[in-house]
This record gives structure tokens, sequence and C-alpha cells, in this order.
DNA sequence: TTGATTTTGCAAATGATTTGCATTTGAAAA
DNA sequence: TTTTCAAATGCAAATCATTTGCAAAATCAA
């Protein structure tokens, strides 16, 4: 049960901000501002483009967003912190995504390296999906 | 001491391929393709990006290079695959490279748990460097 | 309810990347 | 070496995701 997100101190709730924030809170993988638009409009929700791309970059800034991209795509996908690690089948595009990412523990050892503070991290694997192999 | 790429059997060895080959061999961090036009501009090698977004288009598929993006950032970067996971300064964005990325080591678990075949792995890690920090 | 301010929608602008096409070039074959 | 032809290049125009300007609409504190 996924606690309900906020919208930022500072910001006004708009129901188009609200209705992006649901979007992104049920989705299952990062998606792209597209996605956002067609899934709005499946459920009666006019909204423009750059709305959902004004909102996009204020929840990235906020932190409450990450945006990433996938290799051979054209778009910024994006999608609450939790869901910013995953795999990409080579051949179908099927995206699954890694929880527990084992990145953290290195996190230590990179800061011990390289004397950065990290802040956060982003990770694509590529692959061949089970149904793909067979 | 790198050793010297070798153009991909099977296309033919043009000046403008071995001078972008060259470019990216010697960069200490992934470049964009307008980076790679400068600098062979520098060297008075002339030619069109669209000469350098169709070779890097041909080496990320057969695997000498690798692409990938930078947040907050508009364009694309190359590299070879060995400078591909890198940290990002989050102020100034420098650019430091993960030499041995433990990434590896989580290879077979993710094979395990996702069964995916895992081919490759691009990792972005944000931080505050050390100069700017300071 | 009002008023100041933030947001929105629309259309136009931007800018990286791609593409069509005529010309040039590399390298296999003669 | 010369010939031959597909592959590669350069240029200009086209794409397409994303951004931006601006007038109108919506939020929210007083």
């Amino acid at each position: 049960m996924p606690e309900k997100l906020k919208i930022p101190e500072g910001y006004r709730q708009t129901k188009q901000r609200k209705a992006i924030l649901d979007v992104l809170e049920n989705a299952e993988i990062p998606i792209t501002a597209e996605d956002i638009y067609l899934k709005l409009k499946e459920k009666c929700i006019d909204i423009s483009l750059s709305t959902i791309y004004r909102n996009l970059e204020m929840l990235c800034k906020e932190g409450l967003v990450v945006k990433s991209y996938v290799m051979n795509e054209d778009k910024a996908r994006f999608a609450l912190p939790d869901k910013k690690n995953y795999l990409i089948c080579e051949k179908c595009g099927k995206i699954v995504i890694i929880d527990n990412c084992p990145f953290d523990k290195f996190k230590e050892e990179l800061k011990e390296v390289h004397g950065f503070d990290i802040t956060g991290h982003s990770v694509e694997v590529y692959g061949i999906c089970p149904d793909c192999r067979s």
C-alpha cells in the first residue's frame, strides 16, 4: 500500500498536478510524458503536454520523481525513486524493476575512493528476458 | 596503453570513421557528438555532424561504444565501454569514471532473481565532488 | 469575494538527432 | 593499376521531443 505522495510545500494543488502524480504512483515502470498524457486522456482528463513537462521538471527538482533514459529510445522516462533501477530486455523492451538495489552497499566505497558525497544513482541493466530467450 | 580499436568487419575504413574512433579512444570521459565535432575541427579535420551521428550509431550497434545520458543534459554522451560508469557532480558537472564497477558481482544475482541473461549495464551516480563541497 | 500570483493551454520556437539525395570514396575484381 | 559499384559522406531539409512566451484561468490567502 503505497502512501499517497504529497505535492511539495509552496506549490498549488491543481487537478493537473494531482492527476500526474497519481499516474506516476500507479505506474509499474518508468513512463514517458506522452504515456502520462495518454493515460490521462483515457480517464477523460484533458491536459496539455507542456503542463506535464513543466510538472515533471518540478517534481524532479523536488526529488519526488527521477528521470532516466533507455538506450535506443528517444524520450525520457519518469518514475518514483523506488522504481528508478531496472532491467530492460534488449529484444522486446520489457522493463522489470530491480528492488533492493545492491548499489547502496557500494556508496561508502565510492565516497572513500573518489571523495564524492553520493546523493543518488541510476542503474540500467540490459539483457534478454526469459520469454525472448526461448 | 590502450590497444587501438579496429573498425568492425564489414565496414569501410574511412578517414572520418578512424578520426571519430580516435577521439573516443582519447577521451577521458563520455563525450557528446558535438564534442567530437569540435575536437576534430581543432585538428582541422572537417566532418559533418550527420556523419558523426551515423558512425556513433553504428559503433553502438556493434558494441564498441556506449551511449548514455546525464541528468539535466539534453544531449547524449558516448564512450568506450570501460568508461561507461561514472560519477557526476551535481554542482559543477564534473564527471569521474568508476573503474572496477562492483556491479559485475551482482549479475548472477540478477539472473537468478529475474531470469534475464545480462548483456550490459550502465551506472550513473550523482553526488557532490570534493571541490564543490568545500 | 477579491486580488495577487501561480498554473495552464496553445501555438510557436528550439535544438539535438535523423533523413533524402547527389556526390565521393573504399576496396574487390578484372 | 584501372574499373566498378555499394557504402559513406556532406548538405540541407525534416523530425520530434521538449521548452517557452503569453494571455486566460485557477488557486488560495486576506
